[in-house]
RNA sequence: CGGGGAGUAGCGCAGCCUGGCAGCGCACCUGCCUUGGGAGCAGGGGGUCGGCGGUUCAAAUCCGCCCUCCCCGACCA
């Protein structure tokens, strides 16, 4: 077994050692929770970038780039928000040997800095809808433990802001921004539940915020992508007005939401094993792998084949590469490349090409297909599909099964210790309540079913009150 | 921030108690040979033993101070 820690029995440990061994991340840097994206990693990012990037373009989203520093007038302009992320702003605060007079935040977020730029380009309903996104680093200067893509202090991400002349646009754009993210996570295999966060888990300064939480192996949850409607909170702080058809004047409505490189993180924990990373196959650095078997006296022979299947594959849009070092022994190089993850390993041999045929293997369940040459192209996308099916199918499943229900503490208490997941339950709406279940249990209220109103079925699982809302009840990263 | 553990080659570790040439496995380089599930043989390269100071003829080893990382807890958008 090349990985080892095993996964569903010491996940933490399993996560730490995939992360690196299937070269994802090296976190051997001066700085605690500022890492190296490695090409095998950061290739998932460029192929979110690219799929995230056309959705947006296709959408009316023009790109920008803000600047990373962000004064503490700016910050603090709107109270919540800068409550919301105080504790963990990096602030410059000198310049060689000399103090500055008015330090310099590194951005957490860029409503700040976006908004105040906002009022100076919006001046009327024609200026409306704009629809911003950027690509940039994040720092969150987190003083507790860091965790490689899970909680860095430095990290990737795309944030989308708009604004727009009324709450029902605005309300549309949340929509809109959904629709967009949950095409991605469709590609990306990935299981999740939609939840409206509850009040004392909304973003600082949103109305409201939407969030997927995604179940990891462990139990717990993590929120693969947010987007929040602003109404009018940010607008009023910044001053972004707009002048109206009719003459008056009002301030803008405001959406905003993001999706970060711990995302990356989600993908590793869903679908690897124990033999290492499965990247699904439409953000996969490389997508088949091509191995030559060689034999004595057959070498170029079997190096040519290998070099032409390439070509045709590459001909075909298809990430392929070929390993054709011969100081490394094929049985090797199935087991490197099962470890970082390629989907799909293509193998030829002296008997491939006598057959005119190839031997494809998957790397999800590790069947062996032997494809004649001229079906190639046809039977790799097939195959990269069926992979990403059999993904796609495995990890809803795990959702249907890290959910339960429980009406009593009790029960919440026996769930938790038996296997966590997802817990829907009953609450009355006050947040003594939400920190009963947070210091006693560590987890969290993550919030209600979006656009279903579910009735209680029982009393608040904590107080026993009247409960107001049915609740997804989960511990999260 | 509190409690515990650990820093020796890229990785994993031994050596420390009892001071005396800085080692082992994997990885890496060269050559031969091999390759359909992690081959073999031979040769080779790589070290501020976390840092600073002290004791000593002599410190990875003993003493002091500091730094970093990991685990548990507290805290945390």
């Amino acid at each position: 077994m090349p990985l080892e820690h095993d996964k569903k029995t010491e996940f933490a440990e399993w996560y730490s050692e995939v992360v690196k061994k299937a070269e994802i991340v090296d976190n051997r840097t001066p700085v605690k929770g500022a890492n190296v994206l490695l090409p095998n990693g950061y290739g998932i990012w460029e192929n979110i970038q690219k799929i995230l990037d056309r959705e947006l373009k296709a959408t009316g989203h023009n790109n920008y780039y803000f600047p990373m520093f962000i004064p503490e007038e700016l910050l603090n302009q709107e109270a919540e928000h800068f409550s919301g992320f105080a504790p963990e702003v990096a602030w410059i605060t000198h310049v060689g040997n000399r103090k500055l007079e008015r330090k310099v935040g590194l951005r957490p977020t860029s409503e700040a800095i976006m908004y105040s730029m906002f009022s100076l380009w919006i001046r009327a309903h024609t200026d409306l809808p704009l629809k911003v996104n950027q690509w940039c680093n994040i720092v969150r200067w987190d003083t507790k433990e860091t965790k490689v893509l899970l909680r860095d202090r430095e990290f990737l991400w795309h944030e989308g802001h708009t604004a727009h002349a009324t709450y029902e646009e605005a309300e549309e754009q949340v929509k809109e921004s959904m629709r967009i993210y949950e095409k991605l996570f469709d590609d990306l295999a990935l299981s999740y539940i939609i939840l409206k966060r509850p009040k004392h888990d909304t973003f600082p300064g949103a109305d409201y915020s939407v969030a997927y939480d995604a179940p990891l192996p462990d139990g717990r949850v993590l929120q693969i992508g947010t987007t929040h409607n602003l109404g009018q909170n940010f607008s009023k702080a910044f001053d972004v007005k707009f002048q109206k058809p009719d003459g008056d004047h009002d301030y803008v409505y405001q959406t905003s939401y993001g999706i970060s490189t711990r995302i990356i993180a989600a993908i590793l924990s869903f679908h690897g094993d124990n033999k290492g990373a499965l990247i699904p196959p439409k953000v996969a650095l490389t997508q088949v792998i091509i191995i030559p078997i060689y034999f004595k006296n057959k070498h170029e022979i079997v190096k040519e084949a290998a070099n032409k299947v390439l070509e045709t594959l590459k001909n075909a849009g298809i990430r392929a590469r070929a390993d054709l070092r011969d100081n490394y022994t094929s049985g090797w190089k199935f087991n490197q490349y099962e470890l970082l993850g390629v989907p799909l390993r293509l193998e030829i041999g002296p008997r491939d090409i006598e057959k005119n045929q190839v031997v494809l293997v998957r790397r999800d369940n590790g069947e062996k297909i032997t494809v004649p040459q001229d079906q190639l192209v046809k039977k790799v996308k097939d195959t990269l599909d069926a992979i990403e099916e059999t993904l796609r199918q495995k990890a809803w499943k795990r959702l249907e099964e890290s959910i339960s229900e429980a009406k009593t503490f009790e029960e919440i208490e026996k769930i938790y210790n038996e296997k966590r997941g997802i817990i829907r339950t009953n609450w009355c709406g006050n947040p003594e309540c939400a920190d009963v279940l947070k210091e006693k249990l560590s987890v969290e209220i993550r919030g209600t079913k979006l656009n279903e109103e579910e009735e209680p079925f029982h009393s608040c699982v904590v107080c026993g009150k009247e409960a107001k809302q049915v609740v997804y009840v989960a511990s999260a990263y």
